[in-house]
DNA sequence: AAAAAAAATGTGTGGGCACACAAATTTTGT
DNA sequence: ACAAAATTTGTGTGCCCACACATTTTTTTT
């Protein structure tokens, strides 16, 4: 038996020697005069072979590089997955929380020729009550696998407890409750962004211009705020960028446009020196417009490339907006969820995503940005 | 024959009704009462089909959903897919050609199990005979797509009409020649990038003080600096932003930090109003070191996330990064060339990737950030 | 109406792997 | 030394699809 039967090969032009195809269950049991069953049982240390054998076949692995083929190994196991991702209700057809969830469905699309399922919940983001009831529908459904927002802690600390129990993996994304045993967290670093985002207000404003923090919440919405809060300060802190501006914070307790008009007017006439302003959260836009109304000449910082972000951006009334890769953490969740069904991989605890920094001149690039074949692909 | 045999499923406490497994040609089959074959037959075009059943099929295919399994389909067709790539070699194990090269070896691997065969190719960036000598090896490997850095033009002319007589189709990364017939080009907007460095220039400088624009081109270099160089006054010119600065730009044909230290010392001290610089490649690192030796308060702007340049980062030296994506221009290559091969699919002429702005305090960020799964993961 | 030609439909094999079960081999017990 | 038990090894079927080839049915011809 020569080397030619044992490594399928053909050359070219004499210089090359291309191997051609992938090495075989079959190819490693031919080299060593044993059935594939025993090659099988080997590469799966499902024991009863003998060890000379075994040896024998483990060096063949080597010598002939092989390598399973995944395709073939899903196929023939024929597992099912059943993923259930648990988000906010997106607040419009084109709100903050439809990109994750984007994220995740598309991604489940794609790997659904590889047993993964996929259910959506999502729960109104102002109501305990509707978030602990759509963890009771969660698990009902019996997941392999969960990813969620967990935005009210209490409730999700209840829920992750039944989750544990019945020994169903989970993934936080967006935002995390720490000290929990959940398989990874996937999202942004709350202080980095504020981090972030103090580096750029302060690289645009002079020394002693005044700056606004500005939390934008409605009902009881997330804690995490003042994590992102404490970053921007940290950062005028730490080093000797603080000058001699001073920088202030208020929280309004609406998303009214009446209310936020009649409290930021307040401050306006009290602060006249405030030159910038930084949202922590997605609703930058509601005050660049108040801005823009008033001719006010404030810098702004925001997050997040929601359509309203972007529209008042590219009129000049923000000028830099955070984005956390909302929609790829979706994607990553479940693709996370994917290599630990199959591989049993770990991923690592937490996977900060990048910080994207976003201007009026980078704008298009992120947002006509495609990744090739995600989904709907499968069509002829 | 009732709806359960029909569609596989099973209830969950009444309430829901889940679909567990993918509908298979053979569901199809029985569902009309044909054999696969005929199934077959219509899923292909093939014909020899009566137009009766055919409808029937068809109308099958509708009710019960079916999508082929690309995992068996592909297993069974066994078709190879050879993709040769040709970059420059990288100036180092860390240069910058690196990491689109890491990002075609990763994704190609990938996919090996989908018949994806990669093959690397590089040549000598300052030597177009190295150039044209390695074209002629690519072709020798009978590529079925190519994926190339175009930075001599004349020379990839003469290789793209090859390619193109022997119908190979090919993506141009990171750099392309206007009016081919590429497949694609996966890159970044040069004029775009001088914008947004002109923006974050124009953000944290004064509007009087003087900009540098700084070419470091050793030997014949590419042209395509000329284009960035181009945006970035644009965007001083378009609006009010370039206030009463003088911007000159200067070109120094070497990378030795001899010759760059005496034409930058001569600039510095015929223009001492010059506060910001912008290198128009990945080679800030050079000019930032030397304004630290020489405790020059300038402001910088460069290309590309490298060691060195990271690390003049973190010592403040460089202000802004403007990053391309290069690890994943070459894994979207990949992925472009097999969705091409596999669904026909063509893609936009022009993708143009997002231009990350880098930041002292997003760095890590950007460094850490790994998307699960890449490769390696095949062994258990 | 029977034979020939054409069209429609069915069957079987292979792709690489996983796993259950059958068969062969070795070890143990008496 | 021989049966029984334990262990090792081989075989066959299925996962889902693609495609070549065999078979059946329909249409055409004389």
């Amino acid at each position: 038996m020569c080397a030619h039967t044992l490594i399928n090969s053909f050359s070219i032009k004499i210089k090359f020697v291309v191997k051609t195809k992938k090495t075989t269950i079959q190819d490693i049991a031919n080299y060593v005069n044993v059935s594939v069953g025993t090659v099988d049982r080997v590469i799966h240390n499902r024991g009863h072979v003998s060890t000379a054998k075994r040896k024998k076949i483990m060096e063949a692995i080597e010598i002939l590089d092989f390598n399973p083929n995944f395709l073939a190994s899903t196929l023939a196991l024929g597992k099912q997955y059943r993923i259930c991702s648990l988000l906010p209700r997106p607040s419009s057809t084109q709100g903050y929380w439809t990109l994750p969830k984007d994220g995740i469905e598309q991604t489940a699309a794609d790997y659904k020729d590889y047993g993964i399922t996929h259910h959506s919940f999502d729960y109104d983001p102002f109501e305990e009550s509707s978030y602990s009831k759509k963890t009771l529908a969660v698990l009902e459904m019996q997941p392999d696998g969960v990813i969620l927002a967990p935005l009210f802690e209490e409730e999700s600390i209840l829920f992750i407890k039944k989750l544990e129990e019945k020994k169903i993996p989970y993934i936080f994304i967006d935002a995390f409750i720490p000290n929990q045993k959940n398989l990874c967290y996937i999202g942004p670093d709350l202080k980095g962004s504020g981090y972030v985002a103090g580096k750029l207000m302060s690289s645009i404003l002079n020394s002693q211009d005044d700056i606004l923090i500005l939390n934008l919440v409605k009902g009881l919405e997330n804690s995490h705020l003042g994590i992102i809060e404490k970053g921007f300060r940290e950062f005028f802190d730490s080093t000797n960028n603080k000058g001699s501006r001073k920088i202030k914070s208020i929280t309004i307790p609406s998303i009214k446009k009446e209310d936020i008009t009649i409290e930021l007017t307040k401050y306006h006439i009290k602060n006249p020196g405030t030159k910038g302003v930084f949202v922590t959260n997605s609703r930058a836009s509601l005050i660049a417009h108040y801005h823009f109304l008033h001719e006010l000449p404030v810098k702004m910082i925001g997050f997040d490339m929601l359509q309203d972000n972007i529209l008042e951006m590219k009129n000049g009334n923000i000028d830099f907006l955070i984005s956390q890769r909302p929609y790829f953490q979706g994607a990553m969740a479940v693709k996370t969820l994917f290599h630990y069904f199959v591989y049993k991989k770990i991923p690592p605890k937490i996977q900060y995503v990048p910080l994207d920094i976003i201007i009026d001149q980078n704008l298009d690039y992120y947002i006509n940005f495609k990744e090739p074949g995600t989904a709907n692909l499968v069509q002829e």
